[in-house]
DNA sequence: GAATTTACGTCAGCCTTGTTGACTTTCCAA
DNA sequence: TTGGAAAGTCAACAAGGCTGACGTAAATTC
C-alpha cells in the first residue's frame, strides 16, 4: 500500500469511499435479513430462532456451550431461544455420552424443514447477488468480511466446516 | 453463467458456498459493529442513535422523513432517538423555510465530535479489512453487497452523495 | 471421599429498539 | 376552505439483548 499521491492504492482508503463501504453493509445487511424475517413474522418465531436454526444445522450435535460462542449472546438470551425451539419439536437436545454435563443438539424432520425453508430465501438472494457481481467479485467479498471480523469470530468462521 | 459441471461459473454457486457468505454476513456484521457499540455502552445512547448521527452527518439539512425512508424505521422509533439527540444538543432541528412543515436537521459541534469518534472507529476497522484484502477485493465487496440490497434501499444508498 | 468446578437450566428484572394505534398541531395546495 | 401531508406525542406492547442469583447434575481435583 505505497503512499503514492493520487495512486489507486492510496484512492481507495479516502474517508468517502471508506464510508460508502460503511453505508453499504448497513443496507446489505438489510437485505441479508428481510426475507427470512418475512418468513418469521407471523410464526412465535424471530430472527434468533434463524440464527439458532442455522448454526445447529451447519454444526449438527453441537453443544449449548459451543453454540453460545458463536452466537455471541448469554446462556440465558439463548436459553429462552432454545426452549421454545425443543418444545415445539424443532429441537432435539440429548445428553452427552462422553460427558453427561453437556447436551448435544439437532434438528428434528420439522425442525429441518424450517431451516430449509428459511435458508432456501436467503440463499436465493445470496445467489442473485453472486451471479450478478460475478467469481471475482464474489472473492473478494469473501475477503473483505473476513478481514472485518474480530479474531474470535474469524476462527468459529473458520471451524465451521472447512469446505465451502 | 453458463451450467457447465465442475466448471467454475458453477462452482461458486454451490450451497457450501452460499453457507459460506451467509456466515460471512453474520460475523462480519458483528466485527462491523463492534467498535461503535463499546464506545457508546455507558453513554446512554445506542446503536440506533449511531445510525441517526451517521446519516445526518451525511445528509445534512435531511428532513425527519427522508431520515425514516433511510433507516427504515417508524416515526415514533425514530422520534424517541431523536428526541434525546436534540435535547443533549447532538442535534439542531430547524423548521423549513420553503416547507415549515419539514423539519431539517443538522448535527451540532458537540454532534459533530461523537460522529466524528464513532465514525473514526468504525472506519479504522474498515480501513484495515480494506487494506489487508486489497483494491480488487474492495470492488468485489462493494459489488456483492450493492447486488444484495432490495431496489428501493439501492436508491437509497446511491442518492447518498454519488462520491465515494 | 469430599470439595470444587463445569455445563446447563431457570427465575426475576431491566434496557434498547422495534412495533401499532390513536390523536393533535401545523400548514400547503386544490 | 377544506382535505391531506408532515411532524410530533402518548400509551401499550414485543423481541431479544443484558445482569444477578440460584439449583442440579456430573466431572474433576485435592
Amino acid at each position: 500500500m505505497v503512499e503514492r499521491p493520487g495512486g489507486e492504492s492510496l484512492l481507495f482508503l479516502t474517508d468517502e469511499q471508506l464510508r460508502k463501504g460503511i453505508e453499504a453493509m448497513f443496507f446489505a445487511y438489510r437485505g441479508f435479513t428481510a426475507d427470512p424475517d418475512r418468513i418469521l413474522e407471523g410464526m412465535d418465531y424471530g430472527r434468533a430462532h434463524h440464527r439458532a436454526l442455522h448454526f445447529i444445522h451447519r454444526a449438527p450435535g453441537t453443544t449449548v456451550s459451543n453454540l453460545l460462542s458463536i452466537l455471541g449472546v448469554t446462556k440465558q438470551s439463548l436459553n429462552r431461544v432454545l426452549r421454545t425451539l425443543i418444545e415445539d419439536g424443532l429441537v432435539r437436545s440429548e445428553k452427552g455420552k462422553a460427558d453427561a454435563r453437556e447436551r448435544h443438539l439437532h434438528l428434528t424432520e420439522k425442525g429441518l424443514v424450517l431451516e430449509r425453508e428459511l435458508s432456501d430465501a436467503q440463499r436465493a438472494r445470496m445467489r442473485a447477488a453472486y451471479r450478478a457481481a460475478g467469481p471475482a467479485a464474489v472473492a473478494g467479498f469473501r475477503q473483505v468480511l473476513e478481514a472485518m471480523m474480530d479474531p474470535e469470530m474469524r476462527r468459529q468462521y473458520n471451524r465451521l466446516r472447512e469446505g465451502g
